[in-house]
DNA sequence: TAGATTGTTAATCGATTAACAATC
DNA sequence: TAGATTGTTAATCGATTAACAATC
């Protein structure tokens, strides 16, 4: 019963991860938070107040070991666990994140790739075969499957959602501009919006050319 | 000489962009603060606390104008310029971006794909031939080109990012595990981290199942 | 004028940073 | 024991929310 923990330190767990695991990967046993501060762009009092709200995994006088803090911090994150995903939309987008991401060390399980056009229905992804569209609901319906990523453009996905609500999903690994979270308050939405992500850099690009 | 500007209303302002144009599409031609909020899911006083960073654009008891601060915020983000840019890396990831964004809306323009992979050199993207890894010198001293797109994997990125550097390029549209900005601090480094976006969305999930 | 809604100041809330006692 | 570094409380800072006067 951990009590309420904000988003922003939830957003910076994955990158202590990666950091202790590029430690651990080099031999490292032991690192300061001073250490982790400097390779997170942060202060000490920051890492030390972020890993305290899940348990003092530290010694006194000697810091955090590398490996344990790692497997907690994995363990907090749920990748010990592995919940079982779709990938709706073969596109571009939808091939490279069925092909680009380890999702067992994430995580999840990818179990099946749908997608609507014919031309790339049968094709082979990462060991998976691509079914067609109207396999969804038999597909879900038959499996255990708890999340899905949506690589379709906002126009598929609508009229798709309350289908994928009807059949118990409520996580979502979202690449579209359609909003799910509105219009479904009790699913667990993470999206990644790509073109707010670049806009975001033209600001700052100009910006600092006045 | 509008003083800083918090990185937190930045990133909100592609949104109300998104919104805004949806909005411009669909004929309406004002909109309140809290109608802005209710799609935003944020409050009034937000919306007018941020937009009120920029400047007054609203008129009192009537609203804001849409298609007129729908503009105002695309000149804020400095979508009207337009950023060379070249992307490197031609895999599944580097692929997707090139075809699945319109750059030309978002303030960049592509102008040249760089790979290493023989066989991908030669193929076509978006009407971009891929080149030879080993041409990038000779395309950015000869081209203006302020950008750069890594969807390369971090091991790529360390060798190459010092002659980037060199070259003079100073913005990063980052997916990599490399950490750019670390190493050269007047860099501008825009990242996405998909695993790390994954991993929250794993925390997410467990942690409403306690 | 009355109603609506902004712009802006003030109050609140939460996150980050600083400080230091605890302890390895 | 002395030195180092955590865990944790307190102080600061900044962002969000509330309130309301200004004004269309």
């Amino acid at each position: 019963m951990t009590k309420d923990i904000s988003i922003q330190v939830i957003k910076r767990l994955p990158r202590y991860y990666r950091f202790l695991t590029e430690l651990e990967n080099n031999g490292v046993d032991k690192v300061s938070s001073t250490k982790l501060a400097e390779v997170m762009s942060s202060t000490a009092s920051q890492v030390r107040q972020d890993l305290n709200c899940f348990g003092g995994f530290g010694q006194q006088g000697y810091g955090y070991p590398v490996a344990m803090l790692r497997k907690e911090i994995g363990r907090i994150l749920g990748l010990d666990k592995t919940h079982r995903a779709v990938l709706l939309g073969a596109g571009n987008l939808g091939r490279a994140i069925a092909t680009h991401l380890n999702f067992d060390s994430l995580g999840f399980q990818l179990t099946a790739i749908f997608e609507k056009d014919k031309k790339l229905i049968g094709t082979m992804l990462r060991g998976i075969t691509v079914m067609p569209d109207s396999d969804i609901e038999d597909y879900i319906r038959s499996n255990h499957v708890n999340t899905a990523f949506l690589t379709l453009p906002k126009d598929s996905v609508e009229p798709l959602i309350d289908k994928l609500y009807a059949l118990g999903i409520r996580n979502y690994w979202n690449f579209s501009h359609f909003d799910i979270a509105r219009k479904y308050s009790d699913t667990i939405v993470e999206n990644v919006h790509l073109g707010d992500s670049l806009m975001t850099l033209c600001y700052r690009i100009n910006e600092k050319n006045h």
